[in-house]
DNA sequence: GAAAACAACGAAACCGTTTTCGTGTTAATA
DNA sequence: TATTAACACGAAAACGGTTTCGTTGTTTTC
């Protein structure tokens, strides 16, 4: 077993000073023609790479960035961190990962494992328990220590840092728009509970094409569903009571589920009513009718949102520091055979 | 904006020695009550945390392990990774995410990003390149510099390691036998190209079932698909030209596409033709009909391997080293709507 | 021929810890 | 009273690099 090589090897098998190794791999011009090559050379022999961590301690940068999620067994969140970690690769950086479960504590417990020199910057995304409890210390708490922070996607107003996020309101807006362009005037929403700050904006923006329309927002046409643990019955109670021949659906499974019901409940897609939901996940591409969906773009949020965060983090030591900006993702809808045209 | 305080801050502060209070802050009985008290409350107050860095670089131990994965958008691997991640987090450690996205070189590039330093240990699936081309140097590179590596999944036997496999062979058997109990005896495989060693058990189980129902293997029965860009037609000349009332997919991808092929061929599932795959994913849920499949475990498995792997790392100084293992993760066949009892 | 310039290298500080090994002071022991 | 423990603390090395700043010895330059 050959252990890891050391610039002080080098430096004694080749009796020259630590100081000349370094240099001399780095091609420094102090160093003598002669003097490089035979370093080169036996460190090429010897394949020595620096020491991350020595490096890291020096340069007080790690060249890691936390990426804290609520959940990976989820489309939406797997593909931001795939553009994140694309993204980041290309500029030499690795990827902590750390899942919060949708709790609270666990967010908390996650950053304060890594903020203490293990990584760069943060890129994450508020967990359920985050939200409902609005409580964002331990946010305001590591961008005070100057780490800085991307937020993506479920974001709040109450941390100034660096977000991307999709155009929730108006592409629901053009969804919703589009069904009552298609004829359909009983449009039901179909959503999670408030403190998702996604919900909120795709439910300001069904209401709002509604409006401007000419139609009224009815309340009763509102589905408010937790977030997992879904029960049929009350989906079937719900589409029962009303009358309508659209919905639009804040994500896919609850997309597929309501399709599902509704089905059951001897309906036919698109004829009778049109589904339209978010996240263009592979539920969307293989269910029957297939799903017109909301494609959110997750790789190119997690991409920007690693640029966002990289360039933070690069331009540390300068002047001038640019003010917090907020991307917004432009999110398509993908014509599927859930609705007519 | 507060930075991080460091010892030597609270020594400067307290006027005492940077010894001292590295001292004070562990218990040290080596120092007084009153300094102890002084210097923990101090730290309290400023909120110290020791560095991480620095005490990786001193301890040589990073308390992160390296996970190299083909996909991340993928059910299977994404359970596996939550079951990592779970593990590591509840002993300390972090999990440092590269995505091969089957290519042999990302992998190699991953790979020595992450061996220099970084990472304790890593967990890996090989990228369908890496079998493809059966080139393992990388691997075997990191193994003789001491570097700790558990292999899951897509494993090889060429390199000498600790892995955790599913017994792959054996519930392909088991499904496969169902499916003849049930009285189905002209069943087709729908597998992957051969350099898949999971494919390959698969396969393996599939004709050991048929052999030992006193059936004949017959490899016009065997349809191999290329791991993406699946050919609609491919699948549609296939199910024209052979007989059959029963087909096992190495997976769910190929299942769901099958079902829905065979279905706009006018066969119904399960009553012409049944269906089992591979991996419990959300499409097997949610299709139509809901599919029958083999429940692989990936939480199971990925804290399996993480047991293994930290269990290594952290025993590294020890005079004996265990032996390396093979710890196989038993599948259950999840029976849904796509098999008849 | 003395001063200046340059080439090639090493010593040492530094990043933030931990840990070993003194060392000075006080209290207990012979 | 002299010796020895015990106590409380600090200096320094170490982890593995980078970098600044000498320090030589040689070569130009006027």
């Amino acid at each position: 077993m050959k252990r890891k090589i050391t610039l002080k090897h080098i430096a004694r098998e080749l009796d020259v000073s630590i100081s000349t190794v370094s240099k001399a791999l780095k091609n420094s011009h102090e160093i003598s023609r002669d003097t490089k090559d035979k370093v080169q050379a036996f460190a090429k022999l010897y394949n020595y790479k620096p020491n991350n961590i020595a490096i890291s301690l020096k340069n007080k940068r790690t060249k890691n960035i936390g990426v804290v999620i609520p959940d990976i067994v989820h489309h939406f969140f797997t593909t931001v961190f795939r553009g994140i970690e694309k993204y980041a690769n290309k500029r030499g950086y690795n990827v902590i990962v750390c899942v919060s479960d949708e709790s609270f504590d666990k967010e908390v417990i996650n950053m304060e494992m890594l903020a203490n020199g293990s990584i760069d910057g943060f890129i994450m995304s508020l967990s359920a328990g985050t939200q409902k409890k609005a409580d964002f210390n331990h946010l305001k708490e590591v961008t005070e220590q100057g780490i800085p922070l991307v937020l993506f996607d479920r974001v709040t107003d109450e941390v100034a840092c660096d977000k991307v996020i999709l155009n929730d309101e108006s592409i629901a807006f053009e969804a919703v728009d589009s069904l009552i362009k298609a004829g359909r005037k009983k449009i039901a929403l179909v959503t999670t509970d408030a403190y998702f700050n996604v919900s909120v904006s795709r439910g300001r923006g069904y209401k709002r094409a509604l409006e401007e329309n000419g139609l009224v927002f009815h309340k009763d046409l509102v589905l408010t569903l937790p977030y997992e643990d879904l029960d049929e019955q009350t989906i079937r109670n719900f589409f029962s009571a009303v009358d309508v021949n659209a919905v639009l659906c804040v994500n896919e499974i609850f997309a597929i589920h309501c399709m599902g019901i509704v089905q059951r409940m001897g309906k036919r897609i698109p004829e009778d009513i049109s589904f339209i939901g978010f996240t263009d996940g592979i539920l969307s591409k293989y269910s029957k009718p297939t799903l017109t969906t909301v494609a959110q773009h997750g790789d190119k949020m997690g991409a920007v949102a690693a640029k966002l965060l990289i360039d933070r983090v690069e331009s540390e030591n300068e002047e001038v520091e640019e003010p917090f900006c907020t991307e917004v993702i432009s999110a398509t809808i993908i014509k599927r055979e859930s609705t007519i045209n």
